[in-house]
Parts: structure tokens; C-alpha cells; sequence
RNA sequence: GGAGGCAUAGCUCAGUUGGGAGAGCGUUCGCCUGACGCGCGAAAGGUCACAGGUUCGAGCCCUGUUGUCUCCACCA
């Protein structure tokens, strides 16, 4: 039966209605069955912090893209949803809302924020995930997960265990980022530089025993509470005599050794460096060195602690005002001086963070990393685009054990009992006694654990892991991993090293690494500067289609892309076109006339060659991850020769000619390999209209995906086609400027002395005839070109005998451009076929193409020479 | 300080083995052509940042320069 499209796509509609039917008949699910080949992809889960943006928009159409293209092609195709607790992030907004209540966490307790945290959860959780099926994500809901859930913190709880008892995790007093405003520890990877104008203040100290000084500089003099040594270069002659002598804090009266180390830099500054181990990377190695007593001056919130003796209580900003005017006081304050440095913030909150000494856990990196770097080495991991690579590389490279313990409450409790004894217990559950004194008084260490801790798990913990389940054995490892480049060292890193350490195995083959989605001054969207735009109102109004083919189009891997709403309506554009030439061919297909092909015309084998010769160039686009290379050559496909040149010459045929059912049955076809190949990218309107153009068939999503067919490859078909195009092209451009409408119709004669090329004109008169605004068209072998306008085309000429349509100059002036152009032409291969050096070294084919230009452009050069002179002759 | 990206039509961007410069939007002209005016047809518009080099041939490879953006980094 045949079924009616509605006159206009409605997007908002179908793509519900679609939605629900492909979730009802269970197509997004995959078993854990191994007799189809698996393709897995698991989603970079989003934070339950708030909702998705555009950068999640592109994030998920990419990776549906990609399975719904294996899904079609045959694969057992898994793609794994879920979402992150974002501990961090989301105990901040939850702090915020309470306060907005009057409440503090000490006011709520650990489990009365939890509490919250869990509703937090099903709220917001909620939200990402129906926000994710508007974007047409075609994942396995059945096997959603989240970062919290039991079976991820069991994979959490058995990961910290196995590093514990294997001494890969530790616990130590380390330097680490202290970020004053959360009062929680953050990793070297949470911790931006940023360049910040500040000043270089210099002070000198007094050597004990001298009346003679030592001068250094620091940006940061409020540690110098701190400092347990004055440090100069062991070569440095200047300082020599005072190496050995102790140098005199004179505000506190601290007494500290002048040393020698390597370390200090004779050049730069005065050349004496003050140190100070609990509160600077560098000078706490020094201090290592050196046995230096290192003195902490600061409390959690940033304020100077009871160690600053009359600053204490200050915060680090006063302190250091403090510090300088009561050096001035003493005359040991020499200048300052500005200066450009680099200052690290904690990235959530820009707090400038201030490195401290605290007892902490870390996970040591050196023999993790390894593997890691060697995985990318060898390549049997691939990260496209390649320059990404580097960027993996060398954060492992220079790596630093990694400070995995928060102080915060929402995430996973580090399992850590520490009984009065001083013993300590790592173990999955808690407990009963000591193993040490067999006392019962263990407590649990109070932090949580980095949320990129449980993330780094996610390619094997959503599958079950640590149990040893059948979907781990199917789908582990991964296919690839799809996100964008800000996320290499939070997470791509940690989970290629935590999948090789846990599973054996890397976790994916291919990192598809993506851009960012910018504003449309390139900026980045964000909320301070609220130019961000919800991908929920984007589809609202052109539909999810529209916003998917926006996203890919035009972009290459890696590559930020600007976001304009105009790009949406172009893309709005093109499914109004594929909605009506659908149409348009479901308004001409019966039921009964469109199995039989009957003899194929050479414009029906034309398009049914091009549409296969599409197939090919797309699954190769595909394969190299050039999606939006992909995209457009069907989109081209679909536009330029299908809709304007196939729809147009087949509607002379669609009445009463023989070779109706060809041009049904291939109209059909054609569509059908553009609808499939599209389908990945904007699979509801595709759905659609397949539902329509053959009901006969379930669903599109679960079709075969087109292969290439050598019984529909047709060169000969394609140069003829090509040539008539022409033809018609050069027509529509005289008679363009000849300012005639396509309503004067035109007596067109075509000229040529190879039979052949006249045959391709009679197979193509009917077509011809419509798409040049021919009233009648004559096929011969000679004709005088007297009062007539012509066209050149390769091994034949057009004449319209229209005196009324030109004037002789005009004609003359147009003749001559084109003589130009096909002189330019002539001289330039010309020119190929004249070098030698190309005759020697260019490959055979080419040369034979160039040979072929050659005798193309001389014969139309002749013709079009002829005609001018014709038309001279004739002048009145 | 190190690493990398980008510089192509008025705007936003494609251009993958080096072999006749492309798209979308915008602009101009024409069109009530049997799906589509969210359309059709025809056009205008580019020393592919600059300077060298390799090559028979460079937008594409190499070197340098300029501009711009980004990432990494413990010079106090």
C-alpha cells in the first residue's frame, strides 16, 4: 500500500514517535553473544552537575554515528551510557543550595549531605539521561551505569585494594595543590597556570655573626614565615663565604643555614634563593637534600597558622602586605619589581592554590605509565588525529604520583581503617578487629576518593568487572573512545593504565579525539559568559537531524568548530529537500510497477554508478573517522545529482513511457543507498521516510548497510551523462544571458560527426530537450551555424536557431571569453605534455588524461573559433 | 621556557597518498519549470599569510618569518 508523506517534515513529531518505537522493539539493546563481531563503544559519562551542552551534542552524535553505522554493517554494536557523580563539582553546587537554605555540611553531617547528594543525583541524573534520547543516541539503556552505583564502587573498593597490596598506592606526606576555597586536596592535572601580572619583591636577610646580608627576591614573601634555609649555587664565588654561616629570619628571629645547592640559578635574580620546603615544589626537594626542617605556616582556608608567630591569623594576601612594610620598617626591604608569572588556580573555582605538606594518599605512577607510553609507541593504541599523541605522551612522560585522596564527602570513602594502635587496614570490607592489637576502635579514613579515580575504571567496570562476566569477555576491549582533547590527561591516560593493569588488555584500539563547540565569535561557551546554547532548543526548533548534521558537517577530527544558528537552518534546508524528493519519488511509486526494472536507460545506470561509487568513498570517509567528509558527499549526492539532475530528467519519463518502471525501480534504489548511508547522521528523518518508501521492510536503523555492486558500475554511462550535463549546462548559460525565461522554448539542434556521440544525444533527446528548454530537439551530423548561437561541447556543438534571442555583438563577446578560457586550457596541458621532465616521470595515467584534454580542448577550441568567424562573416 | 594548532571567496569552514581552487551563508541577475521559494537556473568573488627551498609540477612536503589561538612547564 502505498503511504502518504505529509506535505511538510514535521521534526519534532517524528523524532519521539521513532524514538519510542526503536526503544520498544529493543534495537538499541546488544547481547553478549559472541558469533557476531562486537563494536563497543562506552560514553564519556557526563557529570550529573546540571545538563548537557553542545559540546555533550557532539560528543554523543559522533559516537551514534559511529555504531549505528557498525550496527548496520553487521556488528554486534554496544554502546554503554551512563553518568559521573563528579564529586568534586557537585558537592560544590550542593553546598550552594544549601547555603541558600542557611545550611552548612557541618549542620547536615555526612550522612544528612549524602541524603541530598542522592537526590542531587536522581534529579539531575534524570535529566542528562532523557536529554541524551532527545540527541537520537541509539545506547543500551538496559546497561546504563553510574559512576556511584554498586557495581561500579565494588570495581572502585577492588581497584584500591589491589594497588594497595601490590604498593601502588601509598599513603605519605607529600607537597600537594591545596585549593584554600574548597579545602580539599586537587591533582597536578586540576591545577591551570595562569600568567598573572605580580610583583618581585626583594629583601635581604642578615648573615649571623657578619654585619653583612644576604638579598633574594620571592613573589610569594608571606612564606618566608616558612623558610628553613637561605640557598646559593656552589659555584657562585659571590656567596662562597657564607655557605656554612646562618642567616637570621629578623621578624621571627628563625635562624637558618646558608647552603649550596645546585639547584639555585646564578643568573637569574640575586642568584640567593630562600627556602622554604613546606610550601614550594622545588624548594621541599631542596629541603630533602638538605635534612631542612620543613615549617607549615598555613591553615586549610588560607590564613596564616599559629607557625607565623604575630602573623597568625592573617590571611595569606595581609600576611604578605604585612611582611613588606614591616621589612621596610627594619630597612631590609630593598624593591620590588613587576613581573609577568605564572600562578596556579585550582581550575573549578580560579583560587590561586597554595602547595602544602599533608598526609595524603597517592597512587605511584612510574610503573603504570610504562605500559601506557609503551601502548602508544607500538601502536596498538591510535589516537586520531595524530598530534594528540604527543600530547598523551608526554603528560606520561613527565608524570607525578598521582594524589587520589579528597577532602570531600560526596564520592568514593577511601576504604582505610586506622585503629588507636596506629595501625592501618586497606581492605573491602570493614574490619571487625584489629589484625595488629585486636582492638575494635578502627575508624575509616574520612576522605573520598578522585572522582577520575572510578572513571579511569569505566571501560571495564560498566561491564561488570571485577566479576568475570560474559558482556566483559564479548565487548572488552573497546573499540574506541570518543571525546574531546580537554579530557587526554583526566581521563584518557588513566584509563589506558588502569585497563592494562586491571584487565591485562588496553581498554579501546582508537581515541577519537574531537574539538570544542565555540560561540560564534570562537569563544568558548560557558556560563559566566552565558553565550552558551542548549542543544534542547536547538532540537525543539529544527529537530535533532538538523542539529546532529550541523555538528558534523565541515568539521575535521580535532578541530573546534563555531556554532551559528544559520548553519542550523542551512541544515534545516537540506531535510526539507530530502522530505520532498521523497516525496516526490513516493508519489510516483505504485506498488505493483516498481520490482521490475525492466531495461535500464544510460541516466539511470548514470545515477545508480554514482550512488555506488558513494557507498565506497563513504565507508572509506568513515573508516578514517572523516565524518564530515563523509557527510557531505551525500549530501552532495543527494542534492546536486540526484535531486537536480536525476528527479529532473526522469519526470519526462514518469507518464507514459516504456521505460517507466526503470526509472521507478532506479529512482528508488538510489534513494534508498542515500537514505541508509545517511541514516547514521540524521537518522530520524531517514527512518522516516524509509517507513514510507518501503513498508515491505522494518526499519532502517536495522538494515543491511549498502555494499558496493560491480554489476552497477557503468563508466560508459557516467561520460555520456556527464556529457549531455554539459550540454544542458551550457544552454541554460547562453540563454542566461541571452536574459531568455525558460517559458520561450527554443528549437535546439546538435551537431556532430560521431555517430556515437549523436546516439548519446538520442538516448538523452527527451531529457535534453526539458532541461535545455528545447522546443524540439534535432540530432545531426552537419549543419550551417548561420543565425544561430552556439555551444561547444566535447565532440559536438549546439545550435539554436534563435536570432530573436541574441544580438550578434553579445554573441561575438561570449564566444570570444569562451575561446579564451579553452586557449588558456590548451596552453596549459600543452605546456604538461611539452615538458619533458613530466613525459619522463609522471604516471602513464595522467599523461593518457592529459593526452585526452588535449584533443577535447584544441577540437573545441576549433569549433568555437569557427563560430566566431561564422558569425563575423555574416555580420549585416 | 617547551610543544602544537590555525592563517584558503565578504563571513564560517572543507580540501589525506603533491597533478585543472570547493561548500554553506551572504551578494548580483533571471525564473509562478509537474517534490521542494527552506526552491530552480545563471553568475560575480581567491597572487590558498609572507620569503625561500625540494619537484617536471606545491594550498598540500621542507626551512625561515609574521600574525593568531591553545596546551604543557617548579625559574625563586
Amino acid at each position: 500500500m502505498k503511504k502518504e508523506m505529509a506535505k511538510t517534515y514535521d521534526p519534532t513529531a517524528v523524532e519521539d514517535r521513532l524514538y519510542a518505537m526503536w526503544l520498544e522493539r529493543g534495537y538499541f539493546r546488544a547481547e553478549a553473544d559472541t558469533s557476531k563481531k562486537p563494536f563497543t563503544i562506552v560514553m564519556p559519562p557526563p557529570n550529573i552537575t546540571g545538563q548537557l551542552h553542545m559540546g555533550h551534542a557532539f560528543d554523543c552524535t559522533l559516537q551514534d554515528i559511529l555504531i549505528r553505522w557498525k550496527r548496520m554493517d553487521g556488528y554486534n554494536a554496544l554502546w554503554i551510557p551512563g553518568t559521573d557523580h563528579a564529586s568534586i563539582s557537585t558537592e560544590v553546587r550542593i553546598v550552594n543550595k544549601m547555603a541558600e537554605e542557611g545550611l552548612t555540611k557541618a549542620d547536615v553531617g555526612r550522612d544528612g549531605f549524602l541524603k541530598r547528594a542522592w537526590e542531587w543525583r536522581e534529579e539531575y541524573g534524570g535529566r542528562i539521561l532523557k536529554q541524551l534520547r532527545k540527541f537520537g543516541s541509539s545506547c543500551d539503556w538496559s546497561r546504563e551505569r553510574f559512576t556511584m552505583d554498586e557495581g561500579l564502587s565494588k570495581a572502585v573498593l577492588e581497584v584500591f585494594v589491589r594497588l594497595y597490596d601490590k604498593g601502588l598506592i601509598y599513603r605519605g606526606e607529600k607537597l600537594i595543590n591545596w585549593c584554600p576555597k574548597c579545602r580539599t586536596t586537587i591533582s597536578d592535572a586540576e591545577v591551570n597556570h595562569v600568567d598573572r601580572e605580580s610583583w618581585f619583591y626583594y629583601f635581604k636577610y642578615p648573615i649571623e655573626g657578619t654585619d653583612e646580608f644576604l638579598t633574594f627576591a620571592t613573589t610569594r614573601p608571606e612564606t618566608m614565615l616558612g623558610d628553613t634555609a637561605v640557598a646559593v649555587n656552589p659555584n657562585d664565588e659571590r656567596y662562597a663565604k657564607f655557605v656554612g654561616k646562618a642567616a637570621v629570619m629578623p621578624v621571627t628571629g628563625v635562624k637558618m643555614p646558608v647552603i649550596a645547592d645546585e639547584y639555585v640559578d646564578m643568573e637569574f635574580g640575586t642568584g640567593v634563593v630562600k627556602i622554604t620546603p613546606a610550601h614550594d615544589p622545588n624548594d621541599f626537594e631542596v629541603g630533602e637534600r638538605h635534612n631542612l626542617k620543613r615549617v607549615n605556616i598555613m591553615n586549610d582556608d588560607g590564613t596564616i597558622n599559629e607557625n607565623g608567630g604575630a602573623y597568625a591569623g592573617m590571611d595569606r594576601y595581609e600576611a604578605r602586605e604585612k611582611i613588606v612594610s614591616d621589612f621596610e620598617k627594619l630597612g631590609l626591604f630593598m624593591r620590588k619589581e613587576e613581573i609577568r608569572n605564572a600562578v596556579g588556580v585550582h581550575e573549578r573555582c580560579q583560587t590561586v592554590v597554595e602547595p602544602l605538606i599533608k598526609l595524603q594518599w597517592f597512587v605511584k605512577m612510574d610503573r603504570l605509565a610504562k605500559p601506557a607510553i609503551e601502548a602508544y609507541t607500538s601502536k596498538k593504541l591510535r589516537i586520531i588525529p595524530e598530534r594528540f599523541g604527543k600530547i598523551y605522551l608526554n603528560w606520561l612522560e613527565n608524570i607525578r604520583d598521582w594524589c587520589v585522596s579528597r577532602q570531600l564527602w560526596w564520592g568514593h570513602r577511601i576504604p582505610a581503617y586506622y585503629c588507636e594502635c596506629g595501625f592501618t587496614v586497606v581492605s573491602r570490607e570493614r574490619p571487625e578487629k584489629c589484625p595488629e592489637c585486636g582492638g575494635s576502635a578502627l575508624t575509616q579514613d574520612d576522605d573520598t576518593l578522585d572522582t577520575w579515580f572510578s572513571s579511569a575504571l569505566w571501560p571495564f567496570s560498566t561491564l561488570g568487572w571485577p566479576d568475570e562476566t560474559p558482556e566483559l569477555k564479548c565487548f572488552y576491549p573497546t573499540d574506541v573512545l570518543v571525546t574531546s582533547y580537554d579530557i587526554i590527561f583526566f581521563w584518557v591516560v588513566r584509563m589506558v593504565f588502569s585497563g592494562i593493569e586491571h584487565m591485562g588488555e588496553q581498554p579501546f584500539k582508537d581515541v577519537f579525539i574531537h574539538g570544542l563547540i565555540r560561540d560564534s565569535l570562537g569563544r568558548k561557551m560557558s556560563k559566566s559568559l552565558d553565550n552558551g546554547v542548549d542543544p534542547l532548543e536547538v532540537i525543539e526548533k529544527h529537530g535533532a537531524d538538523a542539529l546532529r548534521l550541523t555538528i558534523v558537517t565541515g568539521n575535521s577530527p580535532g578541530a573546534d568548530s563555531r556554532y551559528y544558528p544559520e548553519k542550523v537552518e542551512a541544515s534545516g534546508h537540506f531535510l526539507n529537500k530530502l522530505w520532498n524528493a521523497s516525496r516526490f519519488v513516493l508519489m510516483n511509486v505504485g506498488d505493483d510497477d516498481v520490482e521490475k526494472p525492466g531495461e535500464l536507460t544510460p541516466a539511470d545506470k548514470w545515477i545508480l554508478s554514482k550512488a555506488n561509487a558513494l557507498i565506497t568513498k563513504t565507508n572509506a570517509h568513515m573508516n578514517a573517522y572523516e565524518l564530515g567528509m563523509a557527510v557531505s558527499g551525500i549530501h552532495d549526492f543527494i542534492w546536486d545529482e540526484y535531486c537536480d539532475w536525476y528527479i529532473e530528467m526522469v519526470k519526462v519519463r514518469l507518464r507514459d513511457d516504456e521505460t517507466k518502471s526503470a526509472a521507478l525501480w532506479t529512482l528508488k534504489r538510489a534513494l534508498t543507498i542515500a537514505l541508509k548511508l545517511l541514516h547514521p547522521y540524521m537518522p530520524f528523518i531517514t527512518e522516516e521516510i524509509f517507513q514510507s518508501l518501503r513498508p515491505e521492510e522494518e526499519s532502517l536503523m536495522i538494515s543491511a548497510w549498502p555494499r558496493y555492486d560491480e554489476n552497477f558500475n557503468f563508466p560508459k554511462e557516467e561520460k555520456e551523462i556527464e556529457l549531455i550535463k554539459e550540454a544542458v549546462r551550457g544552454v541554460r548559460a547562453l540563454r542566461s544571458d541571452m536574459n531568455a525565461p525558460p517559458s520561450k522554448k527554443v528549437h535546439v539542434t546538435v551537431v556532430s560527426k560521431n555517430r556515437e556521440t549523436r546516439r548519446v544525444f538520442e538516448d538523452g533527446r527527451a531529457f535534453f530537450a526539458m532541461l535545455a528548454a528545447a522546443s524540439d530537439v534535432e540530432i545531426v551530423s552537419e549543419k550551417s551555424a548561420e543565425g544561430c548561437v552556439t555551444i561547444v561541447v566535447p565532440d559536438a556543438v549546439v545550435y539554436m536557431s534563435a536570432a530573436e534571442l541574441t544580438d550578434r555583438e553579445a554573441e561575438i563577446k561570449r564566444l570570444e571569453k569562451e575561446r579564451e578560457k579553452l586557449a588558456f586550457e590548451v596552453t596549459r596541458v600543452k605546456g604538461m605534455l611539452g615538458n619533458e621532465g613530466f613525459v619522463k616521470k609522471a604516471p602513464a595515467a595522467l599523461i593518457k588524461e592529459q593526452e585526452e584534454k588535449m584533443g577535447k580542448y584544441s577540437s573545441m577550441l576549433d569549433s568555437v573559433e569557427a563560430q566566431i568567424k561564422s558569425l563575423r562573416l555574416n555580420a549585416p
